[in-house]
DNA sequence: CTCGGCCTGCTC
DNA sequence: GAGCAGGCCGAG
């Protein structure tokens, strides 16, 4: 679910809300499907959680990417959504819920006490998401592989066209790897190539400088935009406080497949691409 | 690189 | 019942 400016927002939300507050007590409450992501990174670190993150004040809320960091003295608490993580945040006298559903739900994994009676809640239906405790000073490897942040210094022009220059695969392909720009998903990449006019299968090898430039320009401005509107929320997501993000009613291309391009007219497309639904105008984008 | 798999819930 | 979903990882 979460993209960039979903976790962007979530970080700015938690951050108001319960940035400084002292974790009071940790509830882990551990999955039992077996193959499940979160049920082997919550099992493995159950005792570390508590341990580590007891009495300890929350210094600040960060993002790397998609990856959304709980700063406190002795570390970090590394969150990844997946495809429908959600973390809310209740003060007292706040009734906790997603959506409508009063939370701690059976999809409430983990949940913080804060100081003042505020509370945290981590919940994850299809369990894609990951948590994972970082003592400071250690790495994260995944970390290691990650590109440039996007709206960061190291995204440039150049950059981004001689990582695509020496790749055939689709360009939408190697914009979702994460490799040469960390923090696009699905909906951001295909607004991204409309923006820019490319169409989402051209291989990276042949998209000319002029064209790497509009695309490095169309991924800052799109996800400039969609933090500016609280994300986007297709079904599921929720910030922290319960909001939608209102950039549904944004999208140019993600989800209009049969309906009329906004520029030309021309009816969108969709097919599949790298495995994910890709839509596209023929018309303006080649 | 692309593919299948990991999960649940929703819509048709 | 089948197909779909905002993400990633490991295998081939």
């Amino acid at each position: 679910m979460p993209e960039l400016p979903e976790v962007e927002t979530i970080r700015r939300v938690l951050e108001k809300k319960i940035g400084g507050r002292a974790i009071r007590a940790v509830h882990l409450h551990v999955p039992n499907s077996r193959g499940s992501r979160l049920t082997h990174t919550l099992a493995r670190q159950s005792r570390t959680l508590a341990r580590r993150l007891r009495g300890q004040r929350i210094q600040c809320l960060g993002r790397r990417a998609k990856y959304l960091l709980l700063e406190v003295k002795a570390g970090t608490l590394v969150v990844h959504l997946g495809m429908t993580g959600q973390l809310f945040a209740a003060l007292r006298g706040e009734k906790p819920c997603c959506g409508e559903a009063p939370l701690p739900d059976k999809h409430t994994h983990l949940v913080l006490d804060l100081s003042g009676g505020a509370r945290v809640f981590f919940r994850d239906a299809r369990k894609f998401g990951s948590i994972r405790w970082l003592e400071r000073g250690e790495i994260v490897k995944e970390f290691v592989k990650l590109g440039p942040e996007p709206l960061g210094r190291e995204f440039t022009p150049q950059q981004l066209k001689a990582g695509l220059r020496q790749k055939r695969a689709p360009v939408k392909a190697l914009l979702l790897n994460q490799k040469l720009v960390a923090g696009l998903g699905n909906i951001y990449a295909d607004e991204a190539l409309f923006l820019a006019g490319l169409a989402p299968h051209r291989p990276g090898l042949r998209v000319t400088a002029s064209e790497a430039e509009r695309l490095h320009a169309a991924i800052r401005s799109v996800l400039r935009e969609a933090i500016r509107y609280r994300g986007t929320t297709l079904s599921d997501y929720f910030d922290p406080e319960n909001r939608r993000g209102a950039f549904r009613e944004r999208l140019r291309v993600y989800g209009r497949a049969g309906e009329a391009c906004l520029v030309c007219g021309t009816i969108i497309s969709r097919r599949i691409l790298a495995q994910r639904s890709t839509h596209w105008c023929r018309h303006c984008q080649k």
